[in-house]
DNA sequence: GCCGTTTTCGGCCCGACTGTTTTCAGTCG
């Protein structure tokens, strides 16, 4: 669960740093939209800095000024000034004259697949479409063929992404419902009204969307508590409120809903509020069989409330272990814990190297050096650092010429470290044919080799499982990154046979990632489980681009993988370094012994 | 607009693919 730093919290007034991010994003598509060269990569960086900062923008400009804005990698005295405009009046004046100028929703509308910034100027000259509802319109209306430059085939295509997009509207990916709970987790306990605070719901049960955000409360002060709850920043209609509930939308575009209870009763009210229907229905259903009432206060016998106070003693109530929120699904769970064999799942902690880094020698945004200090800091043992290969240019794909320097320095460093063991990989990119980017005896030099696919995301499903079994098959691919390469809310996993695939990486010895990145969370959560069931062994890993997003296998990962009731066992990274590169090479099939 | 073990000015966006073309523009990340 988000927690607020102690002592120092305070009210977030002005915009958080994903908003101020987001606007430099939308100055980027704005400026491209322009055809102005240059500059929108530079706004984007900024933003992607933005967005991995560990610290508030508003709190390094307090302490830092101008200077410390600056002083920020990819933003300079240009970008610093414009952040420094939005710390302190919420907007980006050039942004306003930029959306007065063409005034299209161009965030939205370049979310859809296969749609830029070029497209999108096109179709508003011509056909005067602002928003995703004027491009549906037009679109199924057949009014966008015969534009110069758009065919029936393009045409069809922008009409499947507008569909995908609205698959999953008015619900939030785990990542930035995350974000927004830490920031209402702030704004509640800075008046110290709150003894304590938790989430519920599927944020606890680290669903990949969020529909709602729950929250529990146990306070003395309810009325003012409440007060503060619907007065928070972000919130942009109150549709309850109440001594002991409150409901409010937020202007993210998702419901938050805030509940008092009593101290006595918070692990009663977190088993109704965690589990989804289904599970929180079967409970109260053993309940019944035993004479008893669950409700969000506690179990009752008749008018005697004997549970309540923990989520453990409504569990026992009822005559099971206490359930971990991530499996409260109705997936077989209950019947799991009736008979004991609930998964002893993966814990925060039980973490010791992460396999999947990028740094600036691609498209990182933090030297090797920087990355590896912080990684040691955070205490992990060790870490591969995998930078992009050729294949793609956009991230500054390392040759094998680079990949062997790179690799050089990597070795150089982790002489020179104490407490880490920094080991040299790759991330490859898989082609359309199943062969991978760099040739065999420069792979065979690496310690770690994952190959992920980042093109060709359309392929029939048999073409698709043949390309990714035929990647695994190569003797130095370890490691099968974000394996269904999807990104939430922008593109859809691709289609492949998961069985054939699974026993595909079993037989071959290749490992399975669980990419921690909030916009991947991939694999998902039923495919963990079904890899689980097949014996298929998995790694959770950062897929870290900045230090600040090393923490992702904690924030996210660890989460995702109890999901698909994954084990310490289950998990190689939980190893130390030694028995990890042994699992790892030693169960690869066809692989020569190092000379 | 940002950046500097090639540079404080002149580089940065590279290449494959798709769908539209009939030699190329836009998107991908």
């Amino acid at each position: 669960m988000p927690k607020a730093k102690n002592g120092n919290a305070r009210r977030e007034n002005g915009p958080a740093n994903a908003e101020i991010a987001s606007m430099l994003r939308e100055m980027a598509l704005r400026l491209e939209m322009q055809e102005i060269p240059f500059k929108p990569q530079a706004f984007e960086k900024a933003a992607h800095t933005v967005d991995a900062l560990d610290e508030s923008l508003e709190k390094i400009h307090r302490e830092g000024g101008l200077k410390a804005l600056d002083a920020l990698p990819a933003v300079g005295a240009g970008i610093a000034k414009r952040i420094e405009e939005a710390l302190a009046t919420g907007r980006i004046g050039e942004l306003e004259d930029m959306r007065r100028e063409t005034p299209v929703d161009i965030v939205r509308l370049s979310a859809v697949e296969g749609l830029g910034p070029k497209s999108i100027r096109v179709l508003h000259d011509q056909l005067g479409i602002r928003t995703l509802d004027d491009l549906a319109r037009a679109a199924r209306a057949g009014a966008i063929r015969g534009l110069p430059g758009f065919g029936a085939k393009t045409e069809a295509k922008l009409i499947r992404g507008i569909e995908f997009l609205g698959v999953d509207a008015g619900r939030l990916p785990l990542g930035e419902a995350f974000a927004l709970a830490h920031r209402i987790e702030i704004n509640l306990r800075v008046e110290g009204a709150v003894r304590e605070l938790v989430f519920a719901g599927s944020l606890r049960r680290r669903k990949e969307t969020i529909g709602d955000i729950d929250i529990l409360a146990v306070t003395d002060h309810p009325v003012e508590l409440v007060e503060q709850f619907v007065s928070m920043p972000g919130v942009s209609a109150v549709y309850a409120r109440g001594v002991t509930k409150a409901l409010v939308r937020l202007s993210a575009g998702v419901d938050a809903d805030l509940r008092v209870v009593p101290r006595e009763s918070l692990g009663a009210a977190l088993v109704y509020f965690t589990g989804n229907k289904d599970h929180t229905v079967a409970i109260r259903r053993l309940a019944l069989e035993r004479g008893l009432k669950i409700n969000e206060y506690g179990v009752f016998r008749g008018k005697s409330r004997i549970a309540g106070e923990t989520e453990e003693s409504v569990y026992a109530a009822v005559g099971l272990p206490w359930i971990p929120p991530e499996l409260r699904e109705y997936r077989g769970e209950i019947e799991a814990a009736r008979e004991g064999r609930l998964p002893r799942l993966v814990e925060q902690g039980d973490l010791l190297g992460d396999l999947q880094i990028q740094t600036d020698w691609t498209d990182g945004a933090d030297s090797l050096e920087a990355i590896v200090e912080a990684a040691r800091r955070m205490g992990r043992k060790y870490i591969a650092i995998t930078d992009h290969t050729r294949d793609l240019p956009m991230a500054r794909g390392n040759d094998e010429e680079r990949l062997l320097l790179e690799a050089e320095a990597i070795r150089a460093l982790d002489r020179r470290m104490r407490g880490i063991r920094v080991l040299a990989g790759a991330e490859l990119n898989i082609r359309r044919d199943g062969s991978v980017d760099i040739a065999d005896e420069v792979l065979a030099k690496l310690d770690v080799v994952g190959a992920g696919i980042h093109s060709h995301f359309n392929l029939p499903r048999e073409e698709m499982t043949r390309r990714m079994i035929r990647a695994m098959e190569n003797p130095n691919v370890d490691i099968l990154f974000h394996p269904s390469a999807r990104h939430l809310g922008r593109r859809k996993a691709v289609d492949f046979d998961t069985e054939a695939v699974f026993a595909a990486a079993r037989r071959t010895g290749t490992v399975l990632e669980i990419d921690a990145q909030p916009g991947r969370l991939d694999l998902k959560d039923e495919h963990i489980r079904r890899a689980v069931e097949m014996g298929v062994k998995l790694v959770i890993s950062s897929d870290a681009h900045s230090a600040a997003e090393l923490r992702y296998p904690e924030i996210f990962g660890i989460g995702l993988a109890r999901r698909g009731w994954a084990e310490k066992k289950d998990i190689l990274n939980t190893l130390p370094v030694e028995k990890f590169l042994k699992r790892l090479k030693g169960s690869k099939t066809g692989r020569r012994a190092p000379a």
